[in-house]
DNA sequence: GCGCGCATTGCATACGTATGCAAGATTGGC
DNA sequence: GCCAATCTTGCATACGTATGCAATGCGCGC
C-alpha cells in the first residue's frame, strides 16, 4: 500500500527456516534451540544460537503465539491514572510481569464510551490473563464478559457478582488501624470522606471504619461522599466538614483526597493536626513529602504485585478454578498529620 | 500440561472455518466479513456477522497478525512513572492509539538491568511502531537497535545520534517565555535548576534560558543540577540556592522539581513569590493546585498525542523515511508563584 | 558382538486468518 | 437476448513456529 517512497528496502526479518537451511539443520532444531528444556544437544543449541546472533535472527513471537496458543501477554485494564497510586502500581506490576516473561498490553478505559468495544480487543488478542485495576466502571456482567474463559485477577477491588480472584490490601485492617489511631491520640469526633461510595474498596473501608468508631464510643461527626477520588473532591469535602464544625479528625478514603483535604484545611487557618487530624490510605509518594507528612495506611504494593505474579505463575487463577481472595496486610504509617511535629518528618 | 483440575472444559474458541462450515460459506467469506472494505456482498456480510454474534465468534487477532505481518500494536518504552507528567501523557497516548485501532504494549525500562534483554521483546513481538517516552537511559546505539527497521517516534526528547522522528514541546520557546516573564515581573538574579543535565530536554531548556537571561542583562545567580527529576531533588536545589542567597527567581527544569522547591522555600520562611519567584515546566495537575499555584510552561499533551497519532497513521515515521522533528508550541501559564495573590488561583 | 534404551534429529502437520487468482453470478447497455 | 464489465465467492496457499512421531545414532551391559 504505502511502500511508495521507502528508500532502503525494508528487509524482511530472517525466519527459522532460512536460518536452518543456512546452517544445514532442520527448522525444528532452530525452534528447539530457542525453547528452554527442549530436546536438543547442547553443542547444537550453542551453534545455532551463535549463528542466530551473527545473522540477527529473532524468533517471531507472533508465530509462536499462534502455534502454542499462548501469548505471554497480560491485558491490564485501567481507568484512573490521575490517582498516583495507580501509576506506581502499574509500573511495579509491569516490571513483575516482565520478570516472568510476560508483557503488558494496556487497556485504558474511557468513561462513557462503549465498554465492550474497548474491551473487545482484550478477547481478540487472546491475552493469557486479564488484570483489572480499575476500581470503578466495570459492572459484574462486563467483568464476566471481559474475563470469560481466561485467567483473571482483580487488584485493589473485589468482584461482587462475578467470580474472580482478587488481590487486595486488607481494607478492614487498615480502616480499623486508622480508627484505633484516632482513638489513641484522643480524637473523638470523627469524619469519614468516601471517594466513590459504591466502589468495593470504599465500602470495606467505610463500614469497617464506622463500626470501629462506634466500638470505641467515638462520634461520627460527618460522612461525606466526595464523588470521585481526586484532590479537588478532597478539598471540597474538607470545606464541608469545616463548615459543619464538630470534627477533630478526618479519615479520607485515600491519600489523594486527604492531600486535597489538608491543603484546604490549612488554607482556611485550620491547624493539622492540632485542630483536625487527618489520615489517608495508600501511602502514595506525596503522603511522605514533608509538606504533607500524611498519616496513612500503606498498601504494600510490592507484595500485591508479588502475589499477583505468583497467582499467574502457578495457575491458581485459571478459568474454572475456584476464585481466591488474597487480602494482604498493610501498615499504618504515622506522620505529622496526626502526630504533630513530634513525629519524624 | 496443567489441565489437571479444570472443571468446566475450557471450550476452544470457535474458528472462522467452523463458523464457515456452520453457515455454509467459505472461510474466506468469514474473513472478508470482518475486513472493512473487503469484497463481499452486504447481505452476506450481515448474515455472517449475525451468526458470529450468535455463536460468539471473534476473529483471532494473533492469526491475523501472522498472516498480515501487521500487529496493530505499538510498543511504548517508558522508564519514569514518578514524574506525574508521564502517566498523564501515557494515558492520553494510549487513548489516542486506541482511537485508530492500535493497542499499547508497555515496556517499562528498569535502570541498571540489561537493556537489550528488556527490549528484545520489542523486536520479537513485531510491534508496528515504537514510541519512546523515556527521557533518559537510552543511548544512541540502543535507540537505533530498538527501532531498527520499524516506525519509531520519540516523544519529549530528541534523538541525538540516531535518526528518528521526534515530537516535542518547544523547549526553547518555553524557556524564553519563562525568562521573559521573570524579566517582566522585575526579577534580575535568576537561578536555573536542571533535572538530569544531560537529557535533551534539559539541554534545550537550559541553554535557551541562560541565553535569554543574558540578553535581558539579568544575572544567572545559580546553576544547579538536581541529578534527577524528582521532588526531593527540587527541594535540595532550592536549599542550595537559599544558602547562597542572591537569587530572586528560580526556573526549575520541570514542575516536579519546582513543587519540591516551593515546599522547601516556604518551610524555610521564604515567601513565594515575594522573596523568590518560582516557575516550572510541564503544567502537571499539581501545578494548578491552589497550594502550589505554580507558574509554568504548559506542554500541550493533547497536541503532542494528536501529532504522534497522525504521524503513525500517515506513515511519515516509517523506516527509511527521513526523520522529522515536530516542535509543538506550548503556553505560559502564569500563576501565583510568580504573580502573587493578584493572579487567579 | 548383540540388543536395548535413551538422547537427538528431522519430517510433517497444526495453529487461524488473509489474499491472489480464477470461476461463477449479476448487471447494464445496446 | 447477447456480450462485456463488474461484483462475489471459493480455492489454495502463505504467514513462521511448535511438536508428535518415527528414524537415527550412541552408549552401555552382558
Amino acid at each position: 500500500m504505502n511502500n511508495t517512497t521507502s528508500e532502503k528496502v525494508r528487509r524482511k526479518p530472517m525466519t527459522a527456516r532460512e536460518l536452518a537451511r543456512m546452517i544445514g539443520v532442520s527448522q525444528s532444531a532452530i525452534s528447539r534451540a530457542f525453547t528452554p528444556g527442549a530436546s536438543i544437544a547442547p553443542q547444537l543449541r550453542a551453534k545455532i544460537l551463535r549463528h542466530a546472533e551473527d545473522v540477527g535472527y529473532h524468533p517471531n513471537a507472533i508465530a509462536s503465539m499462534l502455534s502454542k496458543s499462548r501469548t505471554n501477554i497480560v491485558g491490564i485494564v485501567i481507568s484512573d491514572m490521575q490517582n498516583p497510586f495507580y501509576p506506581a502500581l502499574i509500573e511495579r506490576l509491569s516490571r513483575g510481569l516482565q520478570r516472568i516473561g510476560l508483557q503488558s498490553l494496556m487497556f485504558n478505559i474511557t468513561k462513557g464510551a462503549d465498554l465492550e468495544e474497548q474491551l473487545s480487543a482484550l478477547r481478540r488478542y487472546n491475552v493469557d490473563a486479564v488484570i483489572i485495576i480499575s476500581a470503578t466502571i466495570l459492572s459484574g456482567p462486563t467483568l464476566r464478559w471481559a474475563t470469560e474463559d481466561r485467567a483473571a485477577i482483580l487488584i485493589n477491588r473485589v468482584a461482587e457478582d462475578a467470580e474472580l480472584s482478587c488481590v487486595i490490601c486488607d481494607n478492614i485492617e487498615g480502616a480499623r488501624a486508622i480508627a484505633d489511631h484516632f482513638h489513641e491520640i484522643g480524637r473523638r469526633r470523627i469524619a469519614y470522606v468516601a471517594g466513590l461510595s459504591h466502589t468495593t474498596t470504599n465500602r470495606e473501608r467505610q463500614s469497617a471504619f464506622i463500626t470501629r468508631i462506634a466500638e470505641h464510643g467515638m462520634t461520627l461527626s460527618a460522612l461525606i461522599d466526595g464523588g470521585e477520588y481526586s484532590y479537588y473532591a478532597g478539598r471540597n469535602a474538607a470545606l464541608d466538614i469545616l463548615a459543619r464544625g464538630e470534627t477533630d479528625a478526618i479519615f479520607f478514603a485515600n491519600d489523594i483526597l486527604a492531600v486535597g483535604g489538608v491543603d484546604a484545611l490549612q488554607e482556611n487557618g485550620v491547624r493539622v493536626p492540632e485542630d483536625i487530624a487527618v489520615a489517608g490510605f495508600d501511602d502514595i509518594a506525596m503522603a511522605g513529602w514533608p509538606h504533607y507528612s500524611l498519616t496513612t495506611f500503606r498498601q504494600p504494593i510490592d507484595t500485591l504485585v508479588d502475589v499477583t505474579v505468583t497467582m499467574l505463575e502457578d495457575g491458581s487463577c485459571a478459568p474454572g478454578k475456584l476464585p481466591t481472595i488474597r487480602r494482604i496486610s498493610g501498615e499504618l504509617i504515622k506522620r505529622r498529620s496526626t502526630m504533630g511535629a513530634a513525629s519524624p518528618a
